[in-house]
This record gives C-alpha cells, structure tokens and sequence, in this order.
DNA sequence: GCGATATTGAAACTCATTTTCACTTAGTTC
DNA sequence: GAACTAAGTGAAAATGAGTTTCAATATCGC
C-alpha cells in the first residue's frame, strides 16, 4: 500500500488511456510495472526494475518488464537513456530536457540544464550544415562526497 | 602496395615500440590490421575492419581484430567511440579533443572543437561540486546534402 | 636451433535485449 | 454471464557485440 503522490497517479492514467487508444489490455502485469516505475527515484535499470516488481508479483517474467518499459518509451512516459555500461535506464519523461553530470566512482547521477551550452549546439550544427534534432551530453568527474572520501583514505 | 603518409608510418612506428616495450610480439595479424588501420579514414567499426583486412589475408580471425584494437586503444593510437548504434567505432588518436555532429539520415559524421562548450562544461560541472574527468557530446540532425535530397524527392 | 612465452583462430561463452511459441487472459459480443 | 478472439504472458531459445578458452602455432632472446 505505498502512498501515493500526484504524479504518478497522473501518469497511470495517462498510461490507461493510452492502452485503451490502442486497444492493448490492461493487466496486472503492467499495472504493477508502471506503478512501481512512476514511484521509483529515476534513472533506473531494467534489472533494479525487475526486483523490485518480483517483490509484489514473482511471476512476472524479465520479458514483460522489457515489453513494458518499451511501451511506457513509446507512449512518452518514459525516457531511455544510455549511460557508460550498456544497460538501458529510464526516467519518468515529464521534466524538461536535462543533460547528465555523472560521479565515476559512486555512480551518482545529478541532472542539470545550461542553456547557453544547448544555444551553442544549436549554432554548431548550423555553422557546419546540420538541421540539429537532438543531441547527448554527459559529463563524467568525481562528486564532492568521493572527492572527501578520498582524501580521508 | 598502398601509397604511405607521414602520421600512418609514425604511428605503426610507435606500435611497434609498445609491442617491444611491453614484450610483446610483433605478428603479420598486427601488421595488416594495424596498418589498414592507419590508413584508414577514421571511425570504422570492428566489422569494416575485418572486412579489409581479410582482403589482404583471409585467415585472420574476429578475436584477433577485436584484441588488435584493444591493443591499440591501450597504446594511445586509436580512441574507441561509441555513437547511436552499439558497436565500437575508432579513430586515429593523434588530433587534439573534439566532438561528433552525425547526420541522422545518411551516417556522415562531422568533427567538431567548441571550446566555449568545453569552458561551459567545466563551469556546470564545478558549480555541481564536481571534478570534471571528460565527457561525451554527440549532436545528432540532418547534413544540407540530406535536406537538398529529401525536397528533390 | 631451442625453449619459454605470447599469439592465433575457432568455438564457446557473456550480457543485455528480443523473439518465439504454447498457453492464459482481457475486453468485447451475444 | 458464456463464448469468442485478439492480445499478453513466461520460459526458453535466439540475437549481436564483444570476450574468453584452448590446443596449435609463431616469435624472440639466447
Ligand atoms: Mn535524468
Ligand atoms: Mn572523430
Ligand atoms: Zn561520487
Ligand atoms: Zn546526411
């Protein structure tokens, strides 16, 4: 019975909705797997996703927890994204755009916006021809806490 | 009997003063991928690799490339890039930082240096408590050649 | 040349993700 | 509410990039 907050309640309905636009089913499958993914912090992997989800309904299957988040991707509720490891993780697609400022030695992940750095993409990409549609930008250091840590050890 | 550069010599020269180095050996396998490599025009992936240096010789293993490239990639000489689609891209690791502007239709990757993006990098990650260590930027859109060829359609 | 050590190619294996398929369900229709 | 049917499910097999294993082979220092 997690408590529930206005934002993952908005986009539950925007998933049902979407289902019912498609003429997908509703099941308990995918209810358990939305939810728990609306409620969880971001920037979370198909594998933390799927143990979570066993917790309530060890059943489900590792191939519905991918068919759902494929799903959420697709119908804008959730955004993949692909840091330095090769595992997919998501977030919750409501925000703005942000870029990612990622700790190398605890895996931090701290998100931020800078719009002069995107007005610069833009004016690149003009400058050399391009139509600029997207980009990625991540930036990798060590966070403050592992930077004390350090110097402690 | 390929016409050799200047850069390409020098960097199988340096190859061969790392394998001598690190005691280890010299083989034809190295010779040829390294070699084509060199000559080669830049972000190739393993596969495109394989393809040329089995024209020069047809027994050459997949491992034997993919540990060539490590190889290489320890060394200094190649930098392993990793754009929309998976696998492993190298690049000849002579010129100064710079970052990609790829063509979403055709694939044509443009290099580019920014360095007022670079400054502001710094500036986002300091502000966040952070050390920066590096980063990836990859702007993705459509070339002019692109746009001139879709309206002509 | 000898011998120790490194390298090779083929095939097996990883790891994340996708596909397949027989079976079970949800949503609709009477 | 039973029957129908298209969609969804879980388990297992398949995929694709990359790595590892291992027996056979080649290199390098003497
Ligand atoms: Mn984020
Ligand atoms: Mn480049
Ligand atoms: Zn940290
Ligand atoms: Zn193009």
């Amino acid at each position: 019975m997690a408590k529930s907050n206005r934002l993952a309640d908005e986009g539950f309905a925007r998933f049902k909705t979407y289902l019912r636009e498609q003429r997908l089913k509703s099941t308990a499958q995918r209810d358990a797997i939305v939810e728990i993914f609306l409620k969880g912090a971001g920037h979370v992997s198909v594998e933390e996703l799927y143990g979570a989800v066993r917790k309530q309904n060890p059943r489900i299957g590792y191939a519905t927890v991918y068919r759902t988040m494929k799903l959420l991707t697709e119908c804008g509720l959730a955004d993949e994204r692909h840091f330095r490891n090769g595992e997919a993780r998501y977030e919750i697609a409501e925000k703005d755009h942000h870029d990612h400022l990622i700790c190398e030695r605890c895996g931090k992940i701290v998100e931020f916006e800078e719009d002069r750095i995107e007005a610069l993409q833009e004016e690149t990409a003009r400058r050399l021809g391009f139509e600029l549609r997207g980009h990625k930008m991540e930036l990798y250091g060590v966070c403050l806490d592992c930077r004390r840590r350090g110097r402690e050890n």
